[in-house]
DNA sequence: TTCATCCGTTCGTTTTGACGAACGACGGTT
DNA sequence: AACCGTCGTTCGTCAAAACGAACGGATGAA
């Protein structure tokens, strides 16, 4: 396939004005900024630039070098991925009947979409609802994925396979979702969080 | 507090050569293309760049720009962090009896702390036990974060402060955790899986 | 063997990002 | 009023990033 969007995530890329990374960045550096209460001189002075590049980058004119971006990085105490999304939060509840349901292979196996990955995280949220049959197993995702998962009820055999676990009510594993791994419910009505975070 | 650190995660800061995100880059740039199998001269063919120049960036010779490094994401399908960490995941248990407390004010609230903020993420995970009584009412955490809190167990009034929602077993909900807000248990042994997700 | 590709590196040229000085605007003192 | 300091922007200069052509080496086909 073609890539002509940006890097990172699908959803992020199509939220985020397309294939445009000055504009992002011209306005997180100014958001950054003002976060920090500092003035356009003063983190020049500190990250060691000139203020003149300083403001050319705010204003969208300009491609900067990874040494200058850096440099801001390090003055403004903000990470580089957080150069590259905007933020957004508010409340939202779902209900444990509610939710898009995203698989449902089997009826034993159920896992709904709490919190699907926004620009500005590399993660998704599910709530987990199984029945002991056949073990889910699921295919590697790509490399540096982790996934975390912790019971809510019943029992669980989780794990890469060949290593998993049996986990009960509470018990929390975590493990490389780069590799084949399973999640075999051995208890009616087992119920689990699991989160699949992305390098 | 002073910042000589490379951004993003401190830990990730003192586990990477410090301050030289050249070389950083330049061997994430080799391993992602060997990874996806292609040649220099390809990947610059494709990202639309001079072979000359990545070629010096892999060889840490070299200052790219933004376009440069951006058309490289774009090409080898690549999240901008993950030229910046290299990877390391690893499978861990924790039980329900295990694991640090973090805050145990009185004993009818108890976090865990279940994952720690490793580099490359950017969220705290927690189990939460709780027992009905006085509400926990946390104080505002620093702007931009998120709570996502999943019922295990128990019933609880889980919110922002005056908009808490009552949630079951199963129930989900996401609020911003940079306003003051509350976790009050409605019933004996209530467990929850809080997850905190910093900007 | 010779020829044809492809690989990755090196070198000279051109484009451009970073710099520093100067600018006008604004707000607080004296 | 005049003066001071700081704000953010604009402009000319210079160093460096990106380019394109040519290179030597490895591989495979004629």
């Amino acid at each position: 396939m073609a890539n002509t969007d940006p890097p990172g995530e699908a959803v992020a890329a199509a939220a985020i004005k397309s294939g445009a990374p000055l504009d992002v960045i011209a306005a997180s550096l100014r958001r950054e900024r003002h976060r920090a209460g500092l003035s356009l001189t003063e983190v020049a002075r500190r990250a060691g630039i000139a203020k003149s590049t300083l403001s050319q980058l705010e204003s969208g004119t300009g491609n900067p070098s990874l040494e200058t971006l850096w440099a801001l990085c390090v003055t403004l105490d903000a990470p580089f991925s957080r150069l590259l999304d905007p933020p957004r939060p508010e409340t939202h509840v779902i209900r444990a009947d509610e939710g898009p349901t995203v698989a449902a292979a089997q009826a034993d196996y159920q896992a709904t979409l709490l919190a699907g990955c926004p620009p500005g995280a590399r993660r998704d949220i599910y709530r987990i609802a199984a029945e002991p049959g056949h073990a889910r197993a699921s295919e590697p995702h790509t490399p540096g994925v982790v996934e975390h998962v912790v019971i809510g009820a019943g029992r669980a055999l989780v794990g890469v396979a060949g290593q998993a676990a049996e986990l009960g009510p509470g018990d929390y594993i975590r493990y490389p979702g780069d590799r084949p791994h399973v999640f075999e419910a051995l208890e009616p009505r087992t119920q689990a969080v699991l989160m699949s975070e992305h390098p």
